[in-house]
DNA sequence: CATGAACTGGGTACACCGTACCCGATTATG
DNA sequence: CATAATCGGGTACGGTGTACCCAGTTCATG
């Protein structure tokens, strides 16, 4: 009942996106590396490991869009239908690139725990994009159906154990979490795909506002828009920290509902 | 020099995932209208606008994985090579899918505007995910270099006319749009990251459970995750809703802001 | 009114992609 | 030693975006 894996392929025709999640049993036994290799056939020349490794170095450095399995094969040395026997379909592997991303930010932070649900919640988001800005291709992975792995596990533990201290019942800790990544997220996308334009593009942002400048002047002056047309000259500047705002507003948000809750605990 | 735009190409090579934003200015162009058809050959027998239509309305049924350029040509019932008369590429069509759909919502509420800021917040964010909930495949789109088109410009002038109560400086305004957005964004693609997944394997969310439950149940009783395990049975069930406790967080962390700096004027 | 420029429609072809299928080489077991 | 099981990977299929080219249509001009 372990292995027939191959044969399956049930209804995932038709795909072409960037989406996780094909096999799930196979996912998850590759993801807890339930690893006894068979004793029968000769020994396999590749290793999971170098595959994931291989695939995450070339979408840090190229894009997802350039983690083909023809790519990886050639990267790798071996021919292309090789992988498969490692990997069931390029959806468990992106999986398992997921995962093993997730697992960096918490080598780094190996000292004190937070002091605070504060810190805490300044920690989770910081890391979190942290990780995006180092890995932009895993906002393109359908993180839905996305395994929850040993690395994803840690991560919750982690952020949980930080935010105990805020009082709250468990699915509004959820909540935060939640609230907090999705604002992380969003932002970070943001940022990648500005990223990505440039890169693709070869336009720079201000070569791009440029372009745009002569049809925004024509709608300012139409008068439709008399609210933008009447703001501040440094309304778009980049100096303003989108990033710090929002966090900060989020946080004085959970100290609201906290002090609340004490409140009516006495 | 208004018509090359087919030589171009420069550095667009090797794409292949979801993007907007190739030729920047024919995007620009075709968005804004400057549509002077030349007066010398044959008419065209189509129209920009029912392509976007069609591209749309395969979008919203099977994905936007589905929207190729020879789909959109059979469903129009031309040839494939004679949908680049009208556009110059898929990534200028999505483009104007994107800013078609934008334009939606401020159809829906012409009555009265928003009593209170809060009220505007409320109605920005429930709006955002409601056009995110019936176009998903905006969430695949590279919105960075995605060009400010009229509908875009009407959002962005009702939403920070609704704002403009608060009492904010303006790069303040567009922060607190920025975390909305960003936070209701990032909660969506959860959403339709669930849906995608259900669509595509055809296994309902409690099957996905099922399968990863013994996965879970070790790696709990394996001690290493003390907190997740102590959580109460309801934490991740589905009644707590994260939009609207995400919602309520940041709108009285703005709260907060507004009230600082209302009693630091006086 | 004839002519040719300017335009539209679209067929063919190419370089990619994921992967199903199959066969030969390798290896441990009976 | 024979055999079952496994690994490596070549070939092929159906999909993608789109460059290139030619035929047909239409109108301004000579």
């Amino acid at each position: 009942m372990t292995n027939d894996g191959t044969t399956a392929g049930a209804a995932s025709k038709a795909d072409g996106s960037a989406t996780g999640s094909g096999d799930i049993a196979r996912s998850l036994e590759l993801l807890w590396g339930t690893g006894e290799r068979p004793s029968r056939g000769p020994k396999p020349g590749l290793t999971l490991d170098r595959i994931v490794t291989a695939a995450v170095a070339v979408a840090d450095a190229e894009g997802l869009a350039a983690v083909s399995m023809r790519r990886l094969s050639t990267e790798l040395g071996t021919g292309t239908m090789s992988l498969y026997r490692y990997v069931p379909g390029k959806s468990e592997l992106l999986d398992l690139m997921f995962d093993r991303v997730l697992g960096e930010p918490f080598a780094d932070h190996p000292g004190e725990p937070p002091a605070d649900w504060r810190e805490a919640v300044d920690r989770m988001a910081r890391g979190h994009l942290d990780t995006l800005r180092r890995h932009p291709w895993l906002l393109k992975i359908n993180q839905a159906r996305t395994v929850l792995g040993p690395s994803a596990l840690r991560g919750l533990e982690l952020a949980l154990t930080g935010l105990r201290g805020m009082g709250l019942r468990d699915p509004e800790l959820i909540g935060v979490i939640v609230a907090v990544n999705s604002f992380v997220e969003g932002l970070a996308r943001t940022q990648a795909d500005a990223a990505e334009a440039v890169a693709q593009t070869g336009l720079s942002d201000e070569a791009f506002w440029d372009h745009q400048h002569p049809f925004l002047e024509r709608a300012m002056l139409s008068g439709a828009y008399p609210m933008m047309a009447g703001m501040a000259e440094d309304t778009f500047s980049s100096e303003f920290d989108h990033f710090e705002f929002g966090l900060e507003r989020l946080i004085a948000g959970f100290d609201a509902l906290v002090r609340e809750r004490e409140a009516s605990r006495t």
